[in-house]
DNA sequence: CATCTTCCCTAACAAGTGTTTGGTAGATTA
DNA sequence: TAATCTACCAAACACTTGTTAGGGAAGATG
């Protein structure tokens, strides 16, 4: 990081739609580099452009990573705001809670790896600080919701809660990671198999 | 990446002791920062030297993350074929595999964090192309271990087998971003409730 | 027509990158 | 004691990094 002075937005005004496809490519860029990797030249190429140029768009890299995440968050939490304030018990809420995610995952697949492979050294910066918010709130909601179903006996009150909670959302999100749109599972029909397996386990029951 | 010239080894012999305790601390830096966000001079810091000092021990920055990465895996390597060798059934070849994943997850924390997150961009390199490699065997050996237990009739047969192989795959191993040693759980421990979860569901039974 | 706006290019910058070269203090060996 | 070896330092190297400044082409607007 070479330089860094103030960060004042330029006086001109570009369009939000060529924003919103250059934060496409960069996501992707990203998402298969890593964010370190991706020199803002690679961006730019991916773009048809200088690397300078893209400067016209943004204050810096640093911002279009933010952007990226802050838009999928955001979207993110829309979903399943309106899924925890349903009136749904706590295996209907948890069945949501994953097809909502997967239905993300399919939405902002890079996002999705962007976040899990750099919001932990992210988190410690005060610009990312959303980050940690946005992560409280979501243990706190899928604690909740575990903590629901073993109360209403739905959910097996024998398993440490906490590696419970870890374990779905690991399950669920690292599915970013190989998943490709229209690969001939939906969003849904992964959902569905996930949810069957975290739920009624692999095993035949005896 | 500056230069980049022959690839001799020097005259000198640098200790193996010192190497290994070298790359232990390297291992550190790079799964917490990332490794393309690890400089050199990070590393020598940790380490109480300065940067040019790495070279009398090593080759290049590239060649600590091969060595600390083969070394994972040969380990890794070693642990599996015992238990693939082994007569057993399908189910307690799974949960063999994956008792001994958490033990290797406990013993080479920062390798596999390294591991997951930077094998997908490393295997496009020849050098790295014993990581494609030994990702084939594993997933044939989890293939096979599934498949096996589902002709046995000990898992469902209604399920996506390799829906499933991923499903099991990722549970294990982002464990390793979260799991800290000496943190109450034995590796034997986690994994029994791991498996728990994954062979009969976290729902209760009806 | 002239002016302004949008969007990109050219060309450079300062800081940071991995790496090399030559030297040297201290222990080990002859 | 002299020679050798080990493990490091000091200082530079060639190159890459994110970023900036000034300019210009094409279209919209007056």
């Amino acid at each position: 990081m070479p330089k860094q002075k103030q960060q004042k937005k330029p006086p001109v005004t570009p369009s939000p739609e060529r924003r919103e496809e250059l934060l496409r490519i960069a996501a992707d860029v990203f998402a298969e580099q890593g964010y370190n990797a991706t020199t803002v030249r690679k961006i730019a190429d991916a773009a048809g452009m200088l690397a300078g140029s893209l400067y016209y768009h943004f204050d810096s890299k640093e911002s279009m990573l933010e952007e990226i995440l802050r838009t999928f968050l955001t979207e993110l939490w829309d979903g399943y705001d309106s899924v925890l304030s349903a009136p749904l018990g706590p295996r209907e809420t948890l069945e949501a809670l994953v097809t909502e995610s997967f239905r993300e995952i399919d939405r902002h697949r890079s996002a999705v790896a962007i976040y899990q492979k750099e919001s932990k050294h992210l988190v410690s910066q005060t610009r990312f600080e959303y980050l940690v918010e946005s992560q409280q709130r979501f243990e706190k909601a899928w604690l909740t919701t575990l903590e629901r179903g073993v109360t209403d006996g739905v959910f097996r009150a024998d398993l440490d809660i906490r590696l419970a909670y870890r374990f779905v959302r690991d399950t669920v999100w690292v599915a970013a990671s190989w998943y490709r749109p229209g690969g001939g599972h939906s969003p849904e029909e992964i959902a569905r198999q996930y949810l069957s397996m975290v739920l009624d386990g692999i095993a035949v029951r005896t």
